[in-house]
DNA sequence: ACTTTGACTATAA
DNA sequence: GTTATAGCCAAAG
């Protein structure tokens, strides 16, 4: 097997899967990088998450980082986002109310990766 | 191959 | 509510 130039990633690497599920979460609801590190069975690489969204900006198609909050619902990757509040601009562009850079009703509007087994 | 890093979390004080 | 600390693991330097 040849090593593919222009492609220093694998593609089925922890980071590609972390942006399938953040790409599946539902307009208007956020996550936490615990609960999609738990879900790819990694339950204690949550910075993990959190590194591979640093790498997410440049992939396609774009994945809504803006939805991963920290556990306490605080918008902890803002700064990653560019100048100002760019992330709480776009959350709140999805009907997501921010409170001092924390998800108001954080409780409510968190979505668990686990629900895509009760769509089913 | 080794060391450092980091958009975290759970627990304790 | 806060701050402090330890554990955690994959990628980057």
């Amino acid at each position: 097997m040849k090593k593919i130039p222009s492609e220093p990633r694998q593609p089925n690497s922890f980071f590609q899967s972390v942006y399938e599920v953040v790409r599946l979460i539902p307009r208007g609801r956020v996550t936490s990088y615990g609960a999609i590190a738990r879900f790819l069975g990694s339950g204690k690489s949550a910075r993990m998450v959190g590194w591979a969204m640093n790498a997410s900006f440049t992939e396609i198609p774009h994945v809504p980082a803006q939805r991963v909050v920290n556990s306490a619902g605080l918008l902890s990757g803002k700064f990653h986002f560019g100048p100002g509040d760019e992330m709480k601009n776009l959350l709140e562009a999805e009907g997501v109310v921010i409170e001092n850079d924390t998800v108001r009703d954080y409780s409510v509007v968190f979505w668990d990766p686990a629900e895509l087994l009760n769509e089913i």
